[in-house]
DNA sequence: TATTGTTATACTCTATAACTATA
DNA sequence: TATAGTTATAGAGTATAACAATA
C-alpha cells in the first residue's frame, strides 16, 4: 500500500492569527497528527475511524454507512480493502438473508488496540504543550463547545 | 464533478469526553465545516488551501510542494485540475527555463474572494456558540498551543 | 551532473446508477 | 414492490519511479 497519504501538516502560524484562522490551523493540526500516525500502520483517517466504530458494534453495511455518512457503495468498497487486509470481515445475519454484519476480525482489534492509544498519546501530546491550567481551560472550552454545537444540531432537527 | 465527496460529520460528543477526544472531534467538527462549504463550490479541501496559498502568491511548482507538503507529482496533477477548471494558470518563469510559476487567474481569485467570507463566517458562528468571555479563553488558549506547536516544531529541525 | 517539472502507473476513497437477491 | 448490498464506472487525490528539458 505504498499510495497511501504521507503525513501532512499546514502552515504555522505566522503574527498575528485571528480566532477563526487558529480554530482552523488547530484542526489542520490535529488531524495531520492523526493521518501521521494512522499512516505508520498503513491506515487513512476513514480506515480508523471504521476500526474505531467497530471495537463495540458489528453493524450491518446499511448502519456502517449512517455511521460513517459514506454511501452504501463506499462502505463496500472500504469494506472490501480492510477485508482484504484481514482487518475486518462479512458476517451474513440469520435474521434476514440480505443483511451482512460487518465485525472485526482478532487482527483488526489488535491493530486498534495498539494504533488507538497512540493517537490519544499525540493528541495528548499537543495538549500538553500547554501548562497544565491553560490546557485545562482550553479543555473545558471545547468541552462547552461540542455541547453547545451538540445542542444545536438537535435543534435543528 | 459529480464525485466530489458530500459534507460529512461526525459522532457527537456523547457522555463523559477525554480532552483528547474532545481535541479530536472538535478538529472534525471544523474540518467538515469547511468541507461542506467547499464542496457548495464543488472544491476540496486540498483545492481550497490551493487557493488560500496563491492570493498572496505565485510560486513554482516546487514551492508549492512544499506549501502544501505534497509530492511535486501530486502537485502537477492537482493544478491540471485547477488549470481545467479555469482557476489557475501556469506561467513560465523567465529567469529559469525549468521554473513554472502557478497563479491565480481572475476566476480563481473571484471564487476565493466568495468562498473566503464563507468560510470564515461558518467558523465563527461555531465559536459564536460560546458565550464571548469562554470564547475568548478558547481562543487564547488555541494561540498559545499553536504557538507553542510551531516553536516545537522549529526546535526540532 | 543536478534541478525542475511532467508522465506513467497504481492504489485509496468517493459518488451515481444499474443490478441481484431477499423480504 | 421495497430493501440490502454489490458492481460498473468515473473522477479526485495521492505516491513512487522513470523521464525530459534546462541549468
Amino acid at each position: 500500500m505504498a499510495s497511501r497519504s504521507s503525513p501532512r501538516s499546514v502552515p504555522s502560524p505566522q503574527g498575528e492569527l485571528s480566532p477563526v484562522d487558529g480554530l482552523v490551523q488547530l484542526s489542520f493540526l490535529i488531524q495531520n497528527a492523526l493521518a501521521r500516525r494512522a499512516a505508520e500502520h498503513d491506515l487513512s483517517l476513514i480506515q480508523i475511524r471504521l476500526l474505531g466504530v467497530l471495537r463495540d458494534r458489528e453493524p450491518n453495511m446499511n448502519e456502517l454507512a449512517k455511521l460513517l455518512e459514506l454511501d452504501k457503495s463506499s462502505v463496500s468498497g472500504l469494506i472490501d480493502r480492510a477485508e482484504r487486509r484481514g482487518l475486518v470481515g462479512r458476517v451474513p445475519s440469520r435474521a434476514d438473508g440480505r443483511v451482512v454484519l460487518v465485525r472485526l476480525t482478532d487482527e483488526g482489534r489488535a491493530l486498534a488496540s495498539k494504533v488507538a492509544p497512540r493517537l490519544e498519546a499525540d493528541v495528548a501530546k499537543i495538549l500538553g504543550l500547554l501548562p497544565a491550567t491553560a490546557s485545562e481551560a482550553l479543555t473545558s472550552g471545547i468541552s462547552r463547545l461540542l455541547i453547545a454545537h451538540a445542542g444545536e444540531q438537535r435543534a435543528s432537527l
